[in-house]
DNA sequence: TTTGTCAAGGACAATTATTGTCCAAAGATA
DNA sequence: TATCTTTGGACAATAATTGTCCTTGACAAA
C-alpha cells in the first residue's frame, strides 16, 4: 500500500504552500525569489535551480534530498513523455546506470 | 540471457562504424555532417539530433525507433549519474508516467 | 623522409534555450 | 469599491549548445 499518492513535483509544492494557506508573494518572499517566478515553477512552466529546491525544502522543513529526487523523477517522466516513448526505456536506463557504474 | 551487451548510445555508433571499417570522414559524409562533428557524438561531447539520429540509423539500415530509445535511455542514465541519484527515482518516474497520462 | 589518412580536441562565432523580472489583466474576497 | 492573489505575456539578460574550422599527433605506405 502506498502512502502519499504520486503527483508531479510542481502540484506537491503548491498543495503545500496551499495547505499551509500561504500566499505566493509570502513564499516567495522567504525563499528570496520572485512571487511570479514562484508561480511559474508552481505552474511547471519554469525549472527550479537547486538552491530554489533546497530553499523550498527549509521553508516547509522538509528533507532537501527528497525534494530533488521528486523533481528529478519528474524531469524524467515529462522526457519519456514528450518523446512518447515506451516506459522500458527505464528499465534500459537502469542498466546501463549499472554499466557506467561499473566502469567508474 | 540478454542478446545484446549493455553499451552507451555513442559506444554503439563508433562500435557500428569500426565493425563496418569506415573512417569518420566517410560515415559523416553520407549521412551529412561534419566529421568532427560525428566524432564528437562518437565520444559524447555533443547530443545528436534526432535528424542526424534518423541518418545514422538509415545509414547503417537499423530502426530509428530503437536508435531513439538506446539515446533517449541514455540521457536519463546520465543524467541520473551526474545528480548521483539512486535508482529507485525509476521506480518514481515510471509511476509519475502513468499518473501523467491518467490525466490526459 | 615525405605524403596521406585518420582521430582528437581546442577555440569560437552563431544559434537556441532558459531564466528572472516587470507589468497588466483577471479572479477572489470582504 | 478597494485589496489581495494568481496568471500570463513580453522581453532583456544569461546560459547552454551547436557546428565548423583548424591544429596536433599517431600511424602507415611509398
Amino acid at each position: 500500500m502506498r502512502k502519499n499518492k504520486v503527483t508531479t513535483f510542481a502540484e506537491q509544492i503548491r498543495r503545500l504552500r496551499q495547505e499551509a494557506h500561504l500566499s505566493l508573494r509570502e513564499v516567495a518572499l522567504n525563499i528570496g525569489i520572485d512571487t511570479s517566478l514562484l508561480g511559474k515553477i508552481e505552474r511547471n512552466e519554469r525549472q527550479p535551480t537547486k538552491e530554489q529546491i533546497k530553499q523550498v525544502a527549509k521553508y516547509f522543513k522538509l528533507d532537501e534530498r527528497d525534494m530533488m529526487k521528486e523533481y528529478l523523477s519528474d524531469q524524467i517522466a515529462y522526457k519519456i513523455l514528450e518523446e512518447e516513448a515506451d516506459l522500458d526505456i527505464l528499465k534500459v536506463a537502469e542498466r546501463k546506470i549499472q554499466y557506467l557504474r561499473a566502469k567508474q
